[in-house]
Formats: structure tokens, sequence, C-alpha cells
DNA sequence: AACAGTCTCAACCGCCTCGAG
DNA sequence: TCTCGAGGCGGTTGAGACTGT
């Protein structure tokens, strides 16, 4: 059995629409609304297939769409829910009011795939393409020039920089650099979240800089339990109570994720820093408790974005340690890693440490 | 000014899903 | 339960705009 192509017929015209088929569409429609679509070339009079009457007013004609460049919280959300979910345009679109998938999936093939790509992150699965084994040479405000291209592709090849990031590069929240770092990470780009802050403008950056804090934090915890050599509570402690105090004012007692065993290698100190409570001998997590605490929190601090609408889409998978790892550290190194993160401008750039 | 290369995004294509009969 | 078709979805294309030489 063969199904017969939605848009064969003699004299249908393809292309670009004319004004002229944009009104008769329009028109149309108001009168007697969405649907039916593929009576309405007919009875509006378009020599068009009823595919590319929905397509047009869908995309285009909608008088609900919002149309020009993607704000900073739309960016975030699109680069965390396809890593959460993948190519899943008309779902990140849902999540984004008035945008459309089409504007979604081009904004994503045009701008976001490559500026990943430019950060040595695979666009496909989130995670670096390789761990740069030569940290490339420390960065400092001086001598930094974005708009030199030649600058930007050399930090682009080396992995270790983005060029739109500058000052805050990933690199400078590489856990797995800084776990297989001799010195302390303090000295050698710690996680440190208050280095690494986003915009305060909104309600949406607010909640992506709470997320931020946790996964990095998580996420230090996490790799430096693994590899069975913890780093000291005191170099995590200083950018962990600088992050909490100053952007959350977490109620830090209600935050235990994956609370279960108190037999671990991580010291109580560093747990009492953290705030929290892992399992790390437990080989599952159920990554969905994480959100769902995160998205618990402070729930009247939120304002006008809601929270639900940006986690509804996160499966309660259950994932294994490595997978839990790599997409705490992943998420984090995206959530910090923007050209239109926030600077601190009481702060010098002596302060940030990169890799 | 002319040309070539690159980028953007509207539109198309074909497969999939789901509901009606 | 099966068939069919409308609508939905993601991948791809290509015309036009833009940029560099």
């Amino acid at each position: 059995m063969s199904r017969k192509p939605c848009c064969v017929g003699e004299g249908l015209k393809k292309g670009a629409w004319t004004t002229e088929e944009d009104k008769k569409l329009i028109s149309y429609i108001h009168e007697h609304g969405e649907g039916g679509w593929r009576d309405i070339p007919q009875k509006a009079g378009l020599k068009r297939c009823g595919k590319s009457c929905r397509l047009r007013w869908a995309n285009y004609l909608k008088p609900d769409i919002k149309r020009g460049e993607f704000s900073y919280e739309e960016e975030q959300i699109i680069i965390m829910l396809h890593a959460s979910r993948g190519n899943k345009w008309s779902m990140i679109a849902r999540h984004l009011p008035k945008r459309t998938d089409n504007e979604v999936k081009n904004y994503w093939n045009t701008q976001l795939k490559k500026r990943l790509i430019d950060q040595g992150i695979d666009p496909l699965t989130h995670k670096p393409f390789a761990l740069n084994p030569n940290p490339a040479t420390p960065m400092t405000s001086e001598g930094q020039d974005d708009s030199n291209p030649s600058n930007l592709d050399e930090q682009s090849q080396s992995g270790s920089m983005s060029p739109k990031s500058l000052p805050f590069s990933s690199s400078s929240c590489n856990l797995q650099e800084i776990n297989n770092s001799d010195e302390t990470p303090r000295n050698k780009g710690s996680v440190s979240p208050k280095n690494c802050r986003f915009k305060k403008s909104s309600s949406t950056s607010k909640l992506l800089n709470k997320f931020a804090t946790r996964a990095a934090s998580i996420g230090n915890m996490l790799s430096a339990s693994m590899e069975g050599s913890l780093i000291r509570s005191t170099t995590l402690s200083p950018c962990l109570n600088d992050s909490f105090s100053e952007t959350s004012q977490f109620q830090m007692d209600e935050f235990a994720p994956f609370s279960h065993s108190p037999e671990q290698h991580i010291t109580d100190h560093t747990k009492e820093d953290i705030g929290m409570d892992f399992d790390l001998n437990n080989s599952e997590y159920d990554f969905s408790q994480f959100l769902e605490k995160f998205s618990n929190i402070e729930a009247e601090d939120i304002g006008g974005y809601n929270q639900d609408l940006l986690l509804a889409d996160v499966s309660s998978t259950s994932v294994d340690e490595d997978n839990m790892m790599q997409n705490i550290t992943g998420w984090s190194n995206y959530l910090v890693d923007d050209p239109g993160v926030y600077y601190d401008t009481n702060q010098d750039y002596d302060d940030i440490n990169f890799i």
C-alpha cells in the first residue's frame, strides 16, 4: 500500500509566498478558523497544498508569533532542553512562548550548534569532544581581543576557551580538569559559581543561576569522590558559600537530592559546606528527584516564569553514575558558559580562574 | 563594481502518530 | 482490529542576503 503524497496536483504553486497569498490565507482563517487544511487552498482561492498553507500559517502568519533575536534566557532553555531531549524541536518550542519549532530548529542549526562546537562540545552528545591534555595558557583580560578572528580560531581549536564566553569560559568550570590537577582547584580553575554568574535580569536567569551553582557543586563532589581523592572542603567552601549566600539564600538543609547513606568518603566538613548529602555508593541516581527538589526551592522567588514548564519534560530517568556525572558536568558548563553571562563589575579579572 | 563564498531561514519532503470510521 | 487520512514532526534544501576579496 502506498499513500498518495499530500501535495501532488496540477498547477500547485511552490516556493516563496506572495503577500497576496498571505492575505488570502489570513482572511480565510480569520473567517473560518484553523483546521481542515486540505480544503483550505480551494476555499481560499490558493494554488497551494493544504500542508503548505498550514506551515505558512503556523510558522509565519499566525498573529502571536515572536520573531527576531532570541533572548539570553531563550538560548539557555533551548540548550538545556536539547541536552535532555535532543532534537525535539516542537517540544522545545512549547517552552518558548510565541516561538515556532522551525525557528528554534533554525536557530540551533545556525547559531547554537556552532557555538558549542567552537567551545569543544559535541552538540549531539553535549559532551566535550575530547579533554584537552595540555591546558591552554591561562587567560587574562589583557591582550584578549574578542573581535580578532584568528584568536577565535586558535581558542576554539584548543578546545579550551570560547571566544564568545569570555571572561567566563566553560573551561573555568571544567570539573574533570580540576580533578586531574595536583594543584588546588582554587588556584587552577576551580568551579566558582560566583565567577560564573548569570545576569540577574530575570527570573529565568535566577533559576538558571541556581541550577548552575548546584550542578557545579554536585559535579565537584561526585567527581572528587569517584576519583577517591576528594578535594578538601576548604577549597570548595569559599565558592559554594559565596554562591549560595549571594544568589539564592537556599535553605540548604532542605536540599538533599540523593540522601540515603551517611557512609561515604566525603568528609562531614565537606558535606557541611556543600549542605547536602549524597549516596555515592548507590549505583543509580534518580536525576528527576534532583530536578524536582530544585524546582521546588523558592518557588515564590522565581517570579513569572513557569518552572513546571521548564522541567516538565525532564523524564524520571535513572542514570548510572557516569551518566550522572556527565550530565551534571555538561549542564553546569552550559549554564555558566555563555556570551550573555553577567560580569560583576566589582570583580577583577584576576579573580577569575582560567585553566 | 563584480564575483565567490558563506550564512540565514522560509519552505519543502517524507515519515510518523493518532483518531475516526 | 484494521484502514485511512489529517495533521505533526524533524531533516533537508535552496533562494536571497550578506561578507570578503
